[in-house]
DNA sequence: TAAGTTAGATGATGGTCATCATATTTGACT
DNA sequence: AGTCAAATATGATGACCATCATCTAACTTA
């Protein structure tokens, strides 16, 4: 049956949604269009009404993730600038964050997947690296501009390594471990609750 | 036709070793059994006389990778214990691996996929990382036996993230930019080729 | 309100893949 | 030498999946 061109519109966006928390759990191969057009409340008969490919649907959902993330880190520079980098490193190496797939950043579930995906999807991906990288860089405390991205790129390179491997480490304390050395390497500061066994 | 003891184990080796290039490069999803068998001159059929599912290669596979890298980092270690540090950033961050999915590690290239996996896989390359951190603890510069530990954690992770990201920009200079910042942050040192445009 | 368009449903197609059943060849052991 | 069992080959099976063709119903617009 068809639909009005706003409910459309709200399916299509449903479908990206979905499609992007379950490619981030799952990862490309993990879930099919048949099954993310389920978890949408449709059937699977039209995606290719709102999508050119599955290809096409991935470049897309790793385009939204990403905007998400950026603007989750725009709204902490704009609520505090100073305590911004250390909320944004808090957020990042969270433990709900990390007990979380779906709702994780695409960086440090997708990037691989990605990398062998090549194109579209890979030069959004790039785009939307850089504009964290932007957002990052505006918060780091470094006397030059060259300094400030130089440091943004460590700091971004540390949480995304971090949280991949925690989460792929079988063993809770070791990946409690990985997390608490980065964040705090990064922060100063010390953990926030008891870390000494 | 049947095939001498020595014959078959090292069949049984090359496909090992075939899957864990293999893995390495496309993925869990992204190359089948009967191509492992084929790139390692054999047919399908025989793989289930050497092991009991696909999920059962690809555990032994990754251990093989991570007993491999682990062995690489010793070498540079007993090598020169003084420079064996820069030289494990140096060769984890290069070009060449960069270039070179199949012959990359583990962590950056399957950490994701092992993540969703879970089971054995998992189980093998939690080891595998133990081991590694333990090797990096041994030549890092810091007072205590837990600050070594700590600092090789943040290293790990920088590194692991760089490369993730490098790889998965399609911005050659962008990738490029990301190694060099963590290399250098973690070095002190400047690159070793020229870097200002 | 009638015509035409379009979102979505149903079902089919062709391909891929992991796994298994069975056959064949030949090394290994008596 | 002869038997057994192991290693590999051939081929089949069943599942899953992306994509497409076709159908239906109802929104939109004139």
């Amino acid at each position: 049956m068809r639909v009005s061109k706003e409910q459309a519109a709200e399916n299509r966006a449903r479908i990206v949604e979905v499609a992007s928390r379950q490619f981030r759990q799952k990862g490309f191969g993990g879930i099919g269009v048949a099954d993310v057009m389920k978890q949408a409340g449709l059937t699977h008969g039209g995606f290719y009404g709102h999508f050119a490919s599955k290809d096409d649907l991935i470049a897309e959902s790793c385009d939204a993730a990403m905007k998400r993330s950026a603007e989750k880190w725009s709204q902490l520079v704009e609520q505090d600038r100073e305590s911004a980098l250390d909320a944004i490193i808090l957020s990042y190496l969270s433990k709900t964050h990390e007990g979380n797939l779906a709702n994780s950043c695409t960086m440090s579930m997708l990037a691989p997947d990605i990398a062998r995906h090549g194109g579209e999807v890979q030069a959004r991906f790039t785009e939307g690296t850089k504009r964290l990288l932007d957002i990052m860089s505006l918060v780091v405390d470094e006397p030059s501009q060259q300094a400030k991205r130089k440091k943004a790129l460590e700091i971004m390179a540390g949480l995304v390594g971090a949280v991949v491997l925690s989460r792929a480490s079988d063993d809770p304390d070791f990946a409690d471990e990985i997390l608490d050395a980065v964040r705090s390497g990064f922060q100063g500061s010390e953990p926030e609750s008891g870390n000494t066994p």
